[in-house]
RNA sequence: GCCCCCAUCGUCUAGAGGCCUAGGACGCCACCCUUUCAAGGUGGAGAUCAGGGGUUCGAAUCCCCUUGGGGGCACCA
């Protein structure tokens, strides 16, 4: 089995692509097939370099390796029927085209784009299906001649017969298609570009491939594909049409409606084994009410037949969930070092390892991380400023509780000295002075926890008293009892 | 408009004729735990299996129609 992915550099990688890419990596894993990637440049006016990029660092990034293909952007391509980019292997589509137009399975069409569209308006008030009405396809040998010593651009056309083409989804099963409705369309444009639907058949022969896995999107399209093969001479693959990933909406993911660049989930500090996970529960399960997966257990356990033939609207709060359920079955040292990157260089490693445990089973994203524990390592000042003095009112109080709290936790702070300055510690002590306010624990603690972290909502306070040392913690309570100074009891 | 595909809780899904008075997960709502928030635990609401006809002793599962949704019909991929 040789199947694969072939992503076209004109965006960064899409979730669509990176789902598509990902049935077809756990097919041929599962198969003990080759997996091929191909980049598909036909495209010259929208291709870049930087897309490439992204779409291969991105399908690194969740961990899809594939056997034959660039393995890095611009690099070499590795791989027994190299070229892998499209624009590598433009002779040979000029060659196949020739071959077309001399079996007469293909004819060059002069009609300008200006005409084309008054026929589509003229079938459109019509009411008949758009399609080009095969003008060119009869010119008469005198005409043909004139047109071409004119030297006016043409397009090339291929010729579609009116039959029936029905072909085995692997997904979905028999499909059948009656030609007679597609109308011949352009193979190459008259730039001499040969277009998609021609060197994707092509690419397919060249490279070997047995099992073409795509979106949906493509099942009107493989009629024409076919009919490529056939008038080409090829072998036949077998088609596999996955269903589409949809927005809230339940219309095709697009830009417009939803995040849909990989990068952008990667930058929020998505997990690359949660998003895989999730995205291979986009249109398949395992038919088990089991639901964790790593990709190799996916690769082992994954059927193309048992995906489904219905779309599915991408449920961010899924990803949420899942992400959060990968980050808390890591060990500590794992997290830590996955959550580098979103904090300050200036935090040391092993603090860093300290501060792990108090935000582990919090933590949904990793981005999420300077908002849980930003309050460590930003200066007094700016944590003074993310509150104003009503946000240290407990719940049932108002400042004369909230200067009582603080005003406990003063003296408590004030007390202890380095050695003593645990969590354990803290606690007891801070519940102690409660009783001696007479407040609730709850209560009491309620505006020290604003004081100390700048939020009400925050990871556990003693925790964080220690992981913050006394002298700070001393004084952001005395910022707090500043703030609050300023209102009349 | 034409062609093709699809249709189980709000969402992702289990389900391949009797095991289904339809199961799980996310989300939601309670309660428990609890220094806040999470996490965790327990329970709950939530789908007449889009609707209607068949087939069958029996249908979420098979067939047909209707409705709804989606995709495709480019000198884009």
């Amino acid at each position: 089995m040789r199947v694969r992915m072939a992503p076209s550099p004109t965006g960064p990688l899409h979730i669509g692509t990176a789902r598509t890419s990902l049935y077809n990596y756990l097919a041929a894993r599962h198969a003990g097939g080759t997996y091929v990637l191909r980049i598909e440049d036909t495209d010259p006016a929208r291709s870049t370099d930087d897309f490439e990029r992204d779409i291969i660092d991105n399908l690194h990034w969740l961990g899809i390796s594939w056997d034959e293909g660039p393995q890095v952007a611009g690099g070499d391509d590795i791989g027994p029927h190299a070229p892998y980019r499209q624009s590598g292997r433009m002779e040979l589509y000029g060659r196949e085209a020739d071959r077309l137009l001399e079996t007469g399975s293909a004819y060059r069409c002069w009609c300008t784009t200006e005409e084309l569209d008054a026929v589509r308006r003229d079938q459109e008030t019509k009411r008949e299906p758009p399609r080009y009405n095969g003008r060119c396809r009869h010119l008469a040998e005198a005409e043909r001649a004139a047109h071409e010593a004119e030297g006016r651009p043409s397009v090339i056309r291929f010729k579609v017969e009116p039959e029936s083409v029905r072909f085995d989804d692997l997904v979905r099963g028999e499909i059948e298609f009656d030609n007679a409705l597609l109308g011949d369309f352009v193979i190459v444009r008259n730039d001499g570009m040969p277009l998609y639907h021609f060197v994707v058949v092509i690419d397919d022969e060249a490279m070997g491939i047995t099992d073409v896995i795509r979106g949906e999107d493509h099942l009107s399209n493989t009629p024409k594909h076919i009919a490529l093969i056939r008038a080409l001479g090829y072998r036949e693959p077998r088609f596999g049409h996955i269903p589409l990933i949809l927005n809230a909406d339940r219309s095709k993911m697009s830009k417009r409606k939803s995040q849909t660049a990989i990068t952008a989930y990667r930058e929020e500090g998505y997990l690359p084994e949660a998003f895989v996970n999730f995205m291979a529960f986009l249109g398949w399960s395992p038919g088990t009410e089991e639901e964790i997966f790593s990709l190799s257990e996916l690769a082992s356990r994954f059927d193309i037949a048992k995906v489904h033939h219905g779309g599915a609207v991408f449920d961010r709060d899924r990803l949420d969930h899942l992400n959060g359920v990968y980050i808390r079955a890591m060990t500590d040292e794992q997290l830590a070092l996955r959550v580098r990157p979103w904090v300050p260089e200036a935090i040391r490693d092993d603090d860093l390892l300290r501060l792990v445990p108090l935000i582990k089973e919090r933590l949904v994203k990793l981005g999420d991380v300077p908002d849980l524990i930003g309050f460590v390592w930003e200066p007094d000042e700016v944590v003074a400023g993310w509150y104003g003095p009503e946000l240290l009112y407990p719940k049932k109080g108002g400042p004369n509780e909230a200067r009582a709290a603080l005003e406990g936790a003063r003296e408590v702070l004030a007390e202890l000295d380095d050695a003593d300055f645990s969590a354990d510690v803290l606690e007891q002590r801070f519940r102690e002075a409660a009783e001696v306010a007479g407040m609730k624990a709850g209560d009491f603690f309620s505006p020290i926890r604003v004081a100390v972290t700048g939020r009400t909502i925050s990871p556990p306070l003693f925790a964080s008293l220690e992981m913050l040392g006394r002298d700070r913690s001393l004084a952001r309570v005395d910022d707090a009892r500043g703030k609050l100074t300023q209102v009349p009891a």
